[in-house]
DNA sequence: AGCAAGTATCTCGCTGAGCGAGAGAAGAGT
DNA sequence: ACTCTTCTCTCGCTCAGCGAGATACTTGCT
């Protein structure tokens, strides 16, 4: 135990990032007429999008934690938006696919992009080693908080 | 141009911290009866009280970006549950002072100790100047979300 | 085939977090 | 004195999300 106030700083820096990008997130929603929930879901909606998976209200209820009642209230706000859009699965009727409109993509372009081009412009002021020494950084104190849920 | 999947995937690994801190605090809030809303105030609470720091309603709800309205309940809400008492300013009687009870600390020892010990362990595996690489990279990237925000 | 059991989604009624507007109380400037 | 500002709280409201249960469709069993 020869130097404790290093690793709680970073620790408290880590936090401080997040509540920081919450309150990002919180305040685009806010900007945009969303509920801070209505962005998660257009997260998750662009990410399965992306990787070309099928999402229903019941995949999307679950991954953000909502009850199916909740799911139909986000889905109808999400479709009155005009972000997304309902239509029955015709192999399995009982089903319902979530299809993102391009609206949807091109908010989340606004959200994003401005973001993150700032973060890779930050990003060039480290030196190559250095990236890889944060990549592995963040990977670890990932994984600690994934195993922690976990148990 | 030339390496664009380095940073691209620092971002991806910074939202997916992020993800999973809210989730961890998600979960522990909601095994603990309280919103993720209270969870926020105690923790700016409990870091306050260890600086040292007066908290007041008007300054809590700030830092959570709440209104007035919505601060008197959230303070409402903390002193039913006895996490929090309040005290009138001696000094400027218009002021009340946010005080935390013992059993609030206790609380988030019991919950965020064993996090913060694993994060604090899994960090000996990094070098001091690694870690002081890490500390500078999270403060970047700190200052660019809350720089983007304010604009 | 027919019918129970399971699955996916939606409806209904309700609770309560948070908002806007503004009241009340205390300090600061003239 | 008397405005002006600051800090907190009250009132009335909206609406996100919950629990319970209805509805529609599929699957498995006999």
């Amino acid at each position: 135990m020869s130097d404790v106030a290093e690793p709680m700083g970073l620790v408290h820096l880590l936090r401080a990032l997040t509540v920081e990008l919450d309150l990002f997130g919180a305040e685009f929603a806010a900007r945009n007429g969303l509920h801070p929930t209505d962005l998660r879901a257009l997260i998750h909606l662009l990410d399965a999008a992306r990787a070309g998976e099928v999402v229903t209200p019941g995949r999307l209820g679950e991954a953000l934690g909502l009850n199916s009642a909740g799911t139909t209230g986000l889905v109808d706000r999400l479709e009155r938006l005009g972000l997304i859009r309902r239509e029955r699965d015709p192999q399995d009727r009982r089903r319902v696919r979530l299809l993102v409109e391009q609206r949807a993509m091109e908010m989340g372009e606004g959200f994003f992009g401005g973001l993150i081009g700032d973060l890779v412009a930050a990003m060039q002021q480290f030196g190559p080693g250095e990236l890889e020494t944060a990549r592995r950084f963040l990977t670890a104190m990932t994984g600690v908080v994934t195993a922690a849920r976990e148990k």
